[in-house]
DNA sequence: CGCTTTTGACCGGCGC
DNA sequence: GCGCCGGTCAAAAGCG
């Protein structure tokens, strides 16, 4: 419960990060999360707390107050609201017995304020969100801007590291910088990297001449193009999942060809612990061939998406020399077919993976290892091995331990491990799934239960990696849908918000 | 009969 | 240049 709280508020306060990245920059590392904790592990003997405890949502409001009261210098947005809550939570007993009727018009009028600040959040969200997109537009298209004056004739790309550390020192490897500060969205750094509405990621991050913050969105529906680093901002502009209004690039006959060419440079695989040869993901698949891996004596098997004709999406399915249990898909391609809403169901979590391969591809290794000791340390996140010595950048999810215990996990010594920010809670309405929450949640839904939501389903989230099966394969699912989704497979496919999703992949509809 | 799986051959990349 | 290896092809076999 505490916990929950506790992300909450760093979910809320992080709506104020957007709109005040500085001031949320140095609350961040200071004291706020005790204090809440203080506060609520003091606060059960007022009358006034108890009541509140008895309401969700004035019971989120409280935190909020409190958040902001105790945690960081008060916040035009959200103060006023708390405060009023807490008139009301303390007031309440007191008013109701010495006068009822001043009792209901104070508590009528906290009512009502709290109903008008709560619609000018929502605005304010909305602007913001706007905001956001249009800023990201301008990033993509200042990126890819660079990336054709910088790289005309680098037509290779057959290292995405060692590419785009030759284009834009100044941009890629900040960009790259900031993807490893991504998992650590409570934490706040600098950065933040959130699993967006639909197949997007978008990273906010602080430069280092700025004052404002930056966001890089990074579309992952597909990656087909052989210059990866223009490839993401690309399709980021004219594929995007969700609300991305980037316009539409035309397309060159390069690029059309592009995406009928099976994606070399870019893979995704899953460790899972399964009995089945294999895993359920949504996608129809055909066997093409098989063989004798060496090293090990569990054959590899190789298989074709049979969902449409075409398809160029490949996956490969192996045990795992050391466990047998365990089962290693890797997706490669991209589909170019809309996917059944089993494949697309947890897009938005698996994009975070897909983020950090494509991002991190293009960071400098040290970066990445740097970062890799302190996410280990994070909970509730899924382990993500990046190689970089591959022949291709593959990012490996490991669905097969606790991930309290991860930091156990065994990373081949070229390899980079990091938490995926699977709990990613920055920037709600840039991260909130508008799918999920506009069918789950009534449209009087607070963005106060928003933030509820946000945090059980961390929770959830954690638990079904740990334990739930289901997980792994819709997993594996969204893995596949990421890898490549369909130019006509947009954010309003109503795979996401389908009633057909198993509770696990709701719950991946986080942010 | 059509689709899928199996399996050996083939191809291309890479290292020596 | 050669061999190794990963990946793919395609004919044969299996299956419903």
């Amino acid at each position: 419960m505490e916990n929950r709280h506790h992300r909450e508020l760093t979910f809320l306060s992080s709506g104020g990060d957007f709109l005040n990245p500085p001031f949320d920059h140095t609350t961040r590392n200071t004291d706020p999360p005790i204090k809440e904790m203080d506060f609520f592990s003091s606060s059960p003997s007022s009358p006034a707390t108890h009541k509140a405890n008895n309401t969700n949502h004035i019971n989120h409001v409280g935190l909020q107050d409190d958040t902001h009261r105790q945690g960081s210098p008060p916040h035009v947005s959200h103060h006023p609201v708390n405060t009023g809550l807490n008139l009301t939570c303390a007031s309440t007993g007191l008013t109701k017995e010495e006068n009822g009727e001043n009792h209901e018009a104070e508590l009528s009028s906290i009512e009502s304020q709290l109903r008008r600040l709560q619609e000018e959040n929502r605005k304010l969200r909305t602007v913001l969100d706007q905001i956001t997109r249009s800023y990201t537009q301008l990033q993509a298209q200042l990126f890819i801007t660079l990336q054709k004056q910088k790289l005309p004739q680098n037509t290779e790309a057959n290292g995405m590291v060692s590419e785009q550390k030759n284009v834009d020192p100044a941009g890629v490897c900040r960009k790259l910088e900031v993807v490893n500060e991504a998992s650590v969205c409570d934490e706040k750094t600098d950065g933040e990297v959130s699993v967006c509405r639909s197949n997007n990621v978008e990273v906010l991050s602080k430069t280092d001449d700025d004052e404002a913050p930056q966001f890089i969105k990074l579309n992952l529906g597909k990656q087909a193009c052989p210059d990866a680093a223009e490839d993401v901002l690309d399709r980021s502009s004219s594929q995007s999942w969700g609300s991305s209004k980037l316009e539409e690039q035309p397309k060159t006959a390069e690029q059309v060809s592009a995406d009928q060419i099976p994606l070399r440079k870019a893979r995704v695989s899953v460790r899972a612990r399964s009995e089945a040869p294999l895993i359920s993901d949504g996608c129809q698949w055909r066997k093409y061939g098989q063989k004798m891996a060496k090293g090990n004596p569990c054959p590899r098997a190789y298989y074709r998406c049979t969902m449409a004709v075409g398809c160029p999406v490949r996956k490969q399915v192996q045990r795992c020399v050391e466990d047998k249990t365990v089962l290693i898909t890797t997706y490669e391609g991209n589909h170019n077919h809309p996917l059944p809403p089993a494949a697309t169901a947890m897009a938005s979590t698996t994009s975070a993976a897909a983020a950090m391969l494509l991002s991190g591809s293009t960071a400098s290794k040290e970066a990445l290892t740097n970062s890799a000791g302190y996410y280990s340390s994070l909970p509730y996140a899924s382990m993500a091995t990046l190689s970089a010595s591959a022949p291709f950048p593959t990012i490996t999810l490991d669905l097969t331990q606790n991930p309290n215990a991860m930091h156990l996990h065994r990373v081949p010594p070229h390899a980079t491990t990091f938490p995926l920010p699977l709990h990613a809670s920055g920037g709600h309405q840039l991260l909130g799934h508008p799918l999920f929450f506009s069918q789950k949640l009534p449209p009087a839904a607070s963005p106060l239960l928003h933030a509820r939501q946000t945090s059980s389903m961390v929770e959830t989230v954690s638990a079904a990696i740990a334990s739930d099966p289901n997980f792994t394969s819709a997993l594996a699912a969204a893995i596949s849908s990421i890898i490549g989704i369909p130019s006509n497979n947009n954010g309003t496919t109503g795979a996401i918000g389908s009633p057909q999703l198993p509770q696990s992949c709701t719950t991946f509809s986080t942010n």
